[in-house]
DNA sequence: CATTATTTACCGAACGTTCGGTAAGTCCGC
DNA sequence: GCGGACTTACCGAACGTTCGGTAAATAATG
């Protein structure tokens, strides 16, 4: 999807989505506040002003990053409210492409889970991310009054540890060769998560 | 508990635990990196150097933060590893007192959570927290091959996903009079987590 | 009981450094 | 030679920290 950049012209050297996916990473291990644009910088092997003619300031870079995370988990939830099946199933759904995109996009999703409301450009990303977190928890409602999901638990509550749970990845979870496929790491998610982790 | 300190001989103030509370409090909202002295002063209400009288500096109101988290949480470890039980139920309790201490020192325990590693002091707190998490995958492993925890997803795994979703509640919890007592809470949690959430 | 010592808490003004951001000009491939 | 990418040099503000001195309480002394 990143169009290969084939033959752009002028001086070759970043271009904003390469600077983007390295800001993203170095936000989520140094936290954004921790993060200057000189350690950015250095780490793209240009200078602090070099930055500047990519984008107008350090509150866009973090914009950008989350925006895309958001993008990816918006899609997922419409997806999953556009399905033609019962509750459950879409709720499972979501779990299982939500999985996707935390794994596909980690600096940025990570960025975004960690992001507190400092600034409006924070305060906008964890508007959007309420969003999402309301049209699941209103699945999870639909799919206890279809009887799919206990009913010894408020809803609300089952939603949050459900995405707590997901969400978690982000704390651990690192890519790697050899390592466990996607789709098997969504499976133990689903399993934890919907049928419990004691043995039956 | 708190020793209503009477009769404390000086000019009155603050004292060490009251300003670690609003300092932990300030870290948690704004992130460490995010909260200057100057705005815990103004929290305060005094001058950012009468800090100084309390603390050799900003790093070490976030040790001081962190440990109070730590000892707590170790506490709750330290307690289930004594317990002649068998591995399953020290699993429960653990799960069940972990979340008292979450929400009994919410501040704290929030900030330990957020804390990358930028620093000596941040990378000291992660190593005192990996030890805890080893003890608690080590029970998960006991309890598996005991054959009361499912034996098709990784031990490992199925402790980073159970304490992902305890630790979320930092995410969202918010105590509030006329609130769902912890007790009610720990429930919810380990229903969720140990039955899982499908209806059955 | 007044005086003095000690303890605890705090203030205001600076220090050196780093921050995010800007201005003006150079480099390099089509 | 046009246009995108980058550099050197710099700015004002904010940062964490230090310092000399002050304020207000209790404890010890006469």
């Amino acid at each position: 999807m990143t169009t290969t950049a084939a033959a752009r012209r002028g001086r070759p050297g970043y271009d904003l989505d390469r600077l983007l996916l390295v800001a993203a990473r170095t936000f989520t291990e140094r936290g954004y506040d921790g993060t200057s644009m000189e350690d950015l910088a250095k780490r793209l092997g240009i200078t602090k002003s070099a930055i500047y003619h990519h984008v107008d300031g350090k509150e866009e870079l973090l914009r950008l990053a989350t925006d895309r995370a958001l993008d990816g988990l918006s899609a997922v939830t419409d997806e999953a409210l556009a399905m033609d099946a019962p509750a459950i199933d879409r709720l499972e759904h979501v779990v299982r492409r939500s999985v996707d995109v935390l794994v596909d996009e980690l600096p940025f999703v990570t960025l975004l889970l960690r992001v507190r409301g400092n600034t409006p450009v924070e305060r906008r990303a964890i508007a959007r991310r309420r969003e999402l977190d309301h049209a699941i928890a209103a699945l999870v409602a639909e799919a206890e009054s279809d009887g799919d999901v206990r009913p010894d638990v408020d809803p609300a509550l089952t939603a949050r540890l459900l995405f707590g749970m997901v969400n978690s990845l982000v704390e651990w979870y690192r890519p790697a060769r050899g390592d466990a496929s996607t789709a098997d790491l969504a499976d133990a998610v689903c399993k934890i998560a919907f049928e419990g982790l004691r043995a039956r």
